[in-house]
DNA sequence: GTGCTACCTCAATGCGAGTTGAGGTCAAGG
DNA sequence: CCTTGACCTCAACTCGCATTGAGGTAGCAC
């Protein structure tokens, strides 16, 4: 397996060095040795960051993202958690999905001013109803 | 115009007191005036507060959905930016895809490590198809 | 062997988005 | 009159997510 040094999962992730050593701190990566001083990465934490990527994006926390999987790339024992964590993801993924609609929609409107726009102003009454996506969806830390 | 105290906004717009004082502070809302110590705000504050949960929810910062409100205080809602958001919500979606693909893959599946299982390994190119994300999915870092 | 560069640790700092707490003001009601 | 409750200011704090800086090291190129 190639291993790859921290700067090269940096730049081939689009994450900074920082992060990486962040991430790993915090138990969401796992380097899998190292070359004298340096962290040798395989080359499958790319997929995970990407993941994590994902996770962030929908606003999990990486507390939260890190109880999904491991560090060792092997998830939890508990399958029933596994479960439930898919689930509470099927809901983050339907209310973005919900969003991205209204988002595209409002792109779209031919109204003057958005706040003339009925599309919009049902947008804006689901998104302050609704809470909102970065309302996390798992349980506190 | 009927004039609403603090507590009645936080009430209504399902945003607590701090909030709304930290929006204001931000120059997000305005009040109308001040009755006694007490600020005023009119009932179009609401609105507005919609229009900011909105943002939050898309994922717009503060700072980014303060710029969408004109100096007049008008709103311009760069057309652009939602499509952009949008395509950002797209693939962001496309990850949590995949994430969920694995969640509960490895709540199913027996297999010591899902790398090695070819089931899983069809899942994942299934679900990713259309090519990878290498960067964060939003904006500037 | 000297330099260069990319790496290392650890502590401090910054930012976004608020919340919390101390101490103060006002209007209404008992 | 006195209390209660809703508001006020201002500063400090929290939390998540990193970045920055100081001081140190490994390995390669010359």
């Amino acid at each position: 397996m190639t291993a790859l040094d921290i700067g090269e999962v940096a730049r081939r992730a689009g994450v900074s060095v920082s992060a990486l050593r962040f991430y790993e701190e915090k138990g969401l990566i796992a380097s899998v040795g190292r070359r004298g001083l340096r962290r040798q990465f395989g080359e499958d934490v790319l997929e995970r960051l990407q993941l994590i990527a994902a996770g962030r994006a929908a606003g999990f926390t990486l507390a939260e993202i890190g109880r999904m999987f491991g560090a060792d790339g092997r998830v939890s024992v508990d399958r029933q958690m596994l479960e439930e964590k898919a689930a509470e993801l099927d809901e983050v993924i339907a209310q973005l999905d919900v969003l991205r609609t209204k988002l595209r929609h409002a792109a779209a409107c031919p109204a003057p001013s958005h706040l003339e726009c009925p599309t919009f102003r049902r947008m804006l009454r689901a998104a302050s109803r609704g809470g909102g996506v970065s309302r996390s969806p798992f349980g506190e830390p």
